[in-house]
DNA sequence: AATATAAAGGTCAAGAAAGGTCAAATTGCC
DNA sequence: GGCAATTTGACCTTTCTTGACCTTTATATT
């Protein structure tokens, strides 16, 4: 269900993402890019960041400061930025392909290693493209948490991924 | 029946749980935090730690000391938090085809490593006790054995516990 | 053509705003 | 009185926000 969200003087229309509060100002510019590209043509907006500071009342950075914390590539985006006079910031959601073979695919993403920061994107991207519900998220991520923490440093990685795997065949089969 | 509790100018309506005497503060912060789950849609309730202990007038750490002796995995839950600006605390109440003790009896069981033999036995017995189905075992063990058989030998012992693990903690939930 | 200026976006570090940890002090219950 | 559970507080880590300063690109001027 959308929600009117006040702020700053403007009204956004934003989602509110199932199980998720949003609660900085990142978190909102964040969802409204959503917005934006959810609307889009293609998934690609481009937009200019010193208009989007000027909309959110922010310093322009914390613009960059969005985007590499929530538009990574192991989330699923691209972000292409040009300077100068006409400069712009292009954002492109990537999608997964869906198939006989997409285990797979999320398979060799994972690989026999993995780190955390990467596992939580991969887990990011597949909630927001539908293949994971919120408790799923939450309960693998706080197994893998859980598991890993107990493991001496070195094998962290390949038990991670090993666990990750796992969850994600009985989850995404058929 | 429920009960009106006047705590520190506050009103709360709290449900006296059958046979259960809240006495300290730390059992009527749990018990609120358990009405927030019963309404919460999904059973999955969003807060901040700051707020909730500007609520009840005492130290933020209590609130963990709350979230660490009852609201465990143990008694059905998962706590996940994010520091920082905006952080959070999200507890998710979890329903168990069996019980939550019964998974950490397992879990135990398998402990840090376990062998491929050990496995197929304790996969063995939960089929035949109707925990799990024929196909749920045929197809853990598949993926146990696809992706230990990929590890290095001494690894395979702790990847196969970490894997059984996981799987387990998924079936096992409803 | 060369140069200067304006108009973008980039970087990085400091400070603020959360939550986490651990141990000492206190309380409550046999 | 002794033990376990609770409560508190000092100090730590992570995440967010801001601002000063830097680099790149387009356009105007000489």
């Amino acid at each position: 269900m959308p929600w009117l969200i006040y702020i700053f003087g403007l009204t956004l229309l934003l989602r509110q993402p199932e199980g998720v509060i949003l609660s900085s100002l990142s978190d909102f510019i964040e969802q409204y890019l959503k917005e934006l590209l959810a609307d889009a043509v293609e998934g690609i907006i481009m937009l200019q960041r010193r208009e989007l500071a000027e909309m959110f009342e922010c310093a322009p950075s914390q613009i960059n400061y969005v985007l590499d914390t929530r538009f990574t590539l192991d989330r699923g985006y691209l972000v292409e930025t040009r300077r100068g006079g006409g400069g712009y910031i292009r954002i492109v959601r990537l999608t997964f392909r869906t198939g006989p073979d997409f285990l797979s695919v999320v398979e060799e993403k994972i690989g026999d290693e993995i780190t955390r920061g990467r596992a939580e994107g991969l887990l990011f991207r597949l909630q927001e493209e539908g293949f994971l519900d919120v408790h799923e998220c939450i309960f693998i991520r706080t197994v893998l948490d859980r598991e890993t923490s107990k493991a001496p440093q070195n094998y962290r990685g390949a038990i991670r991924a090993g666990m990750l795997k796992a969850m994600l065949a009985l989850l995404l089969r058929e």
